[in-house]
DNA sequence: ATTATAGGAAACCAATTGGTTTCACGTCAA
DNA sequence: TTGACGTGAAACCAATTGGTTTCCTATAAT
């Protein structure tokens, strides 16, 4: 449900770190655009066009107050996000589990769980 | 540590549907690049590309063998998306809880389930 | 009523993206 | 050695992106 079909996913929307920056600065409540746009330094019409992506994902939410419209963060598109993750989430668990066999281990050296190569720091050699 | 301060960071990276799908599918193995391909409607230099995107994000590492370049997953980078999103828990957190205390709520009527309005910050110059 | 403010729409632009085709090179097989 | 296979590099292309400026329309404010 909230389907949120649109047609910017909520993937392309957090591409952008202005976007990513503009959903943290709107989790602190409502703004509207011009003072939104102080934060950065665009033009007021180019952040506007990055909100209008994050309204298309679902991550933001417009309101019209007056003469300005407000906006503010709707978190909820990023359950998506947060579904898509734990999905890889036995992979850390299992280069975890191999690393942590490999610190562990007393190096009879018979079975290297997995290679792995990223457990050495060798010194700067270059 | 790892850093992967490469040209192209784990968000765009997966900004892509069909990157997205390599990660899956290299989720179960090592796989040479002809091998890779074939599941997709591109061209096998496309899909080479896209790997090439995903390993600069490092989220894929290559090894040689032989003539041919094997890709395997490597889930590692996607800690920092984790991290990012945790930093959005609370405000599901929050969104539940006052969906929660909506749907509960009995007749009192007396706390609408989230206002949420916040004041709006120092004008920022001009 | 007039003017200033807030913000979107449109037209435009350069850079990037996602794709293609062609070519060159190293490796395996005959 | 000759040729086929596996892959990356290069050159190219259309579409998209991230940005700009210029204009237009509502809504205040005087």
């Amino acid at each position: 449900m909230a389907s949120a079909s649109a047609k910017h996913d909520v993937f392309q929307a957090i591409a952008d770190p202005t976007r990513r920056s503009l959903l943290k600065l709107l989790g602190d409540g409502e703004l509207p655009v011009t003072a939104i746009s102080g934060h950065y330094p665009m033009s007021r019409t180019a952040v506007s066009k990055h909100l209008r992506i994050l309204a298309d994902a679902g991550l933001v939410r417009e309101r019209k107050v007056g003469r300005e419209t407000r906006y503010r963060l709707d978190p909820e598109p990023l359950l998506e996000l947060k579904r898509w993750l734990s999905y890889y989430e036995r992979y850390w668990e299992n280069k975890m589990a191999a690393l942590k066999r490999f610190v562990e281990s007393d190096e009879d050296g018979s079975a290297p769980p997995a290679p792995l190569e990223l457990v050495r720091k060798e010194p700067p050699g270059e």
